[in-house]
DNA sequence: CATGAATGAGGTTTCATTCAT
DNA sequence: AATGAATGAAACCTCATTCAT
């Protein structure tokens, strides 16, 4: 609340965007900390004064990407809960077409969680998010289970952790194939797959 | 037939099998020659005699991974098209679920397509995997279509893709919840999502 | 003025004098970085902050030994012009023998023009630096030649040619033969020689 | 004179000639025995049955170079002592010119015989070669002294010592100097110069 | 606080030499 | 004799981190 404490709010704020930039360009490893400082327009040792090390620099941009993520959910959008969780799925779709950075740095966070040296706090972070996500779509489904948009008996957690795995899968898609959108692509094919959830006879007006 | 050859092909799969273990544990990046020749049993520059540089080495692997993928092809399994890409897809995730280095190399090498240095080759590769893979897939839906038992019109393009990403998706979450099975998901959501393809009518009977 | 810009050139000084005694002593090729940056009294990452590579700071080397001969030509002694070329020939045997290094080095850059890797920089530079030289000895014959100190219609290119080789091949002898001395060898033989280039009958007096 | 013998003789020659080659392009240091190999059409193995090193193929090579020179020295022309000294300066620049090797590795022989590693060898040899042409030079012009063809009394060590200087001087600068012909350099030069150490009132004629 | 020069461990790659075939 | 696969010691260069200013 203090002139300081803005300014080095600014200061992190203007490194973790530099951060962005450069790992996501040059990877993780083979980016270096002069090239986040030039991005930045700060010295080397600046960097330091705000985080202990590179690998806690990128664990940083890491915990705020994943941050705004859960801070910001998409309105739920009207309609049955199939619908809405269509409709929350081809948001997070969207962003991810808009936002250029976001896929290369995904691949990158997730090389992270897979290697012995950065795994277990990448890993972790990576599971709660996702785990916060899970929770969301399950309870969605949940409550459509209740008023019979939903049929029931079926296997919801399988269900969500597979939508939500289509997003990442289609993250990497969208990577080595630059004309795919992935909001497209889930406006297209959830449809008709959340049809199989819905009880019979309700399937979903054809979209617009 | 010669002794040479005999040799030279074991050296490399002895070299590759190495690469493969350190590379999974350590990342790219992470690790060093030194360690891929001791995992090995060689020495240095050996590692130099099959493979020009660490980038050769990798992508080398990531090569061999992808000819082993597109070679071996699960055997069809019998019922409608829907059952079979079930099937297909659960043997895929069977495979994931057994191999330990599968999965956290598939992570190293999302990261080497995503990373500038070398992101040509790897892309690329992966995309040509993706494409056969989708085209298999498409080829049976079609053929499900034709036999009346998938709807017709669906966007099949999409639905292939965003069932191939599920598969993607979920390397990544039993990565960091190493309790969660690929298959066993996959067992459990794909029929309901798929009974969204099927005519109207004619749902699948519950699994086994 | 600033303290930086000193302490700067005084860092390159240091470095240059310690690449200087290495190269000499090893080689171009045989030196090592490491050597030289003992020599220097400093890091080998230091040398590589004013220096991007081995061959660059030896080509530095090489650059600052011929500006230095550049910059500081002898002063043009009394007499008739061929007087003043056997003065200013003597004089810069005289500091070839004086200066240890400069023989051996001089041998060094000579092979990094001739070999391919480093031909085209050190050639250059060295070609420029002989433009000069003779482009200043044959001045001064030309204008012996007005006054009628040097025979008309000679061929003064190929004669100065000559006489800066003569310097160079003396080098070598010195090099092989360490009892010879450039100066003595330069002062007893060009009189004789140059007296081939005066009119007849003006021989110059005997030396001393 | 066995046919092994001969065998052996032209495998060294063969070796020796593609060593030629690769020294004179890339320079001792960078010089591989691989490369060599190649050039000779044998494998790497095969160049340590006749040399025992790299350093000793190229001592090979320097003392195969020297012999020739020596071996084989230009039939004395006639004429006067100085101009029997002009002529074979002029047959060795003519050599030199010719044979489009002979430049760089004698740069390289020299730099061999200014490093540490391999002073001794090279340095020796090449005094002892020297040695031998200058006794030649010198007594040619004593010979020339006692005929009255020379002036008495002149430095005729040093003088020579000069001359043979002047050869490998012109080395470098043809060397950096693609156009400059040693030959031509030398038969422009000499005459005027070798002037001053005829009997006054003796000038030879104009060249041809 | 901010800087950026200095450090030096660490990594990739090369290549002379050996030796089993 | 001839081969060429294998070796492993070096050597160049990078870059995360420190610290005096």
């Amino acid at each position: 609340m203090s002139p300081k404490k803005i300014d080095k709010a600014a200061r992190e704020r203007q490194i973790l965007d530099a951060a962005a930039a450069v790992f996501a360009r040059r990877g993780f490893r083979a980016a270096t900390m002069d090239e986040v400082a030039a991005a930045a327009g700060v010295a080397k040792g600046t960097l330091y004064l705000s985080y202990s090390s590179k690998e806690d620099l990128f664990f940083a941009l890491f915990a705020a990407f994943a941050d705004e993520a859960m801070a910001a959910p998409p309105a739920l959008p009207a309609g049955t809960a199939p619908d809405q969780v269509i409709g929350l799925l081809v948001e997070i779709g969207t962003r991810l077409d808009r936002d250029s950075l976001l896929v290369p740095l995904t691949l990158e966070f997730w090389s992270a969680a897979g290697v012995e040296a950065t795994r277990a706090r990448f890993a972790d972070r990576y599971a709660a998010m996702l785990d916060a996500f899970r929770g969301a779509l399950v309870g969605i489904l949940r409550g459509g289970e209740a008023r019979g948009e939903v049929r029931r008996g079926l296997p919801l957690d399988a269900i969500v952790s597979s939508l939500l795995a289509t997003i990442d899968g289609l993250i990497v898609q969208a990577w080595v194939d630059r004309d795919l959108s992935i909001a497209e692509t889930l406006r297209a094919a959830l449809p008709p797959l959340l049809d199989g959830i819905r009880p019979a006879g309700s399937a979903a007006p054809p979209p617009r």
